[in-house]
DNA sequence: CGATTTACCGAAAACGTTTTCGATTACATT
DNA sequence: AATGTAATCGAAAACGTTTTCGGTAAATCG
């Protein structure tokens, strides 16, 4: 019933204890004989280290703390299993929590970690954030941060991203190259990076190719876990605004779907009346009627990239060597469907 | 730089670590004057217990291991949250771990959560598990389990879960009772319980109704990430196969809607041709057109329940109380829309 | 044969906490 | 004055591991 221990295995051998974690360490220091037989009378008894010394003495937990906004969504999934399957064979295990895209939460997330002593973590910021006083505070014990999606550029750590603005404006542009003229566009939130600079992107793409940038085709939406129904709501609300839109570039695909579900029941003919391009190339989009073009968004790399950094950092301070932050940068690709077909084709 | 220990609270303060340990812990056996002082230096000196000793010393790590099959799923995200949620509030952190729906990898998952001593264990089993050892000798190293969704009635653990066959049943009736005489069925796997338990309910809705079972009506799939091509597939070969269905029960709404999608492309109206009942409401049903009617599946509510449930059980282990497992059934319910209207409103 | 190396093993400290069991003081009770 | 009772505090063991530093015996060398 209990637990076998070093000191059981030492006992039966009649050796000491100290032998016995040298043989199950493979030491040199220990005869090849009595390495074997330590080896074999130990799964014998079943013996499993006891994680909890084995912490204490080596200071690590090979755990690493992760914080994302939102389980429930559909690409930080893709992120959490990139980084998962990636930490499982560096032998790491990962302690998920969500900040509801809450300030006041991701900090009690953090506190958290910190109190486990997790090595490192990985976060995505909250909508909220705008201080980041929790975070360098990690920093600051020695632990390493990386940061992916959403992420904060003024705090010195390594970072995992896509280059919003670039990804905006080619989906812009592709509307614009297929002969659109009016181009409305569906944003975030006002605070996350990611939204401001798709808006950006998209404001750039108009004014380089002298395109008239109108404030009031932008429309804002929260996309929280109601942001199909904010895609309805705005695609409703646009067609009432103005008759003369014929594109929209979209925050994210969810609302996009809505807003295509409006469209659809409205009678407003995607892509004849108005083309649309998405963002994150959510697998819904190639299911949808019509199939939505997008933005692919790597979130599965994402992950996997997100980890692989910060194992790289435990690594470098294990052996006390500096580390310099890093900022990688993902690829994305338009994605085109259906939904963007090239004005030629008009009636 | 390094990290706060009791000790130097104590040095500081020229009392015994002992002393500090107490106060912290508000045993009566410390004055309330010195209780106060400990706290306020600890905070003011940042102290942060280490956890590594705490676990070694209370043999417990406040942790718990979740292995679900697979991490990009809808319904699972939703539990996944329900699950974090619920332990945040009692203290617990949770440690992800996906199976790929291997066998193999479920038993390296538990042995890896085994490992690493998490207090306890929630698992929805992957469809290849039909050998319980691995999650019987967790049992009996006294961790406590409690499966969810997809398990196993032999092992003697507690289990939250729905009735499938029940639902299955309510949602083939609900397709009899608008008029449906021949109705198919796309099944998931072989393996899983809820796959069978879902083709009985079918089954028996049939007989009760006196419609003839025909084998041929039924249709498998994976349910693997491809499930949404599975069922537009399905869709196209049982319109090959039978010119005279009138109603289909689906296994699972992804299916359901590749399955909508392929009948809108090839001109099958539905419900005027075919009515359709997935299940999952996977919230995607509400936004395809038509939306598709189908069995609740309360994820969040799953997931909020194996927590408490292990919870209860972690408590009565620590008391020395023997725990007998306990089976809860969650309410499922129809959702009806358009996917499925009376026949009258036939043309 | 004495000296030096090599191969193998173990004692003991350390990691930071919790908890048992006394020990000490002060104070009230006979 | 002797005894008993509270109220505070601390010494020390324990949790199971890792690692340093010697120590012994056998083997090698001059």
């Amino acid at each position: 019933m209990k637990p076998v221990t070093l000191k059981e295995i030492a006992e039966t051998l009649d050796i000491s204890i100290t032998t016995v974690s040298k043989a199950l360490k493979d030491y040199p220091d220990v005869s090849k004989k009595t390495r074997k037989l330590v080896r074999e009378t130990a799964t014998q008894l079943n013996y499993r280290p006891n994680s909890f010394a084995v912490n204490l003495r080596t200071k690590e937990s090979k755990t690493i703390g992760l914080i994302i906004p939102e389980v429930v969504h559909h690409f930080f999934s893709t992120v959490i299993k990139g980084i998962i399957s990636q930490a499982e064979r560096k032998g790491y295990l990962v302690i998920i929590l969500q900040s509801n895209e809450s300030f006041e939460l991701e900090k009690k997330q953090i506190d958290l970690l910190l109190s486990k002593h997790v090595d490192g973590i990985l976060i995505s910021l909250a909508n909220g954030t705008s201080d980041f006083k929790h975070l360098i505070d990690v920093i600051d014990q020695g632990k390493p941060i990386v940061m992916f999606d959403k992420i904060a550029k003024i705090v010195n750590c390594s970072k995992v991203i896509i280059d919003d603005r670039k990804a905006a404006f080619t989906a812009t542009q592709h509307l614009i190259d297929i002969g659109c003229k009016r181009i409305a566009h569906f944003r975030g939130p006002l605070l996350p990076q990611n939204s401001i600079d798709r808006f950006l992107g998209y404001k750039k793409a108009l004014i380089d190719n002298n395109l008239a940038y109108d404030p009031s085709l932008v429309y804002i939406c929260d996309c929280s876990d109601m942001s199909f129904d904010e895609g309805k709501k705005n695609a409703a609300q646009l067609i009432k605004d103005h008759n003369d839109v014929d594109g929209i570039f979209i925050n994210t695909d969810m609302v996009a779907i809505g807003a295509i579900t409006e469209f659809n029941r409205i009678g407003v003919k995607i892509p004849e009346d108005i083309s649309i391009v998405g963002f994150s190339n959510w697998f819904m989009s190639s299911a949808i009627t019509p199939s939505l073009s997008t933005i692919d968004q790597p979130g599965y790399q994402m992950g996997k990239m997100a980890f692989k950094q910060l194992y790289k950092e435990l690594k470098a301070l294990k052996k006390g060597k500096e580390v310099n932050p890093k900022i990688i940068e993902l690829e994305t690709a338009l994605v085109k469907r259906d939904s963007t077909k090239t004005k030629n084709s008009k009636t």
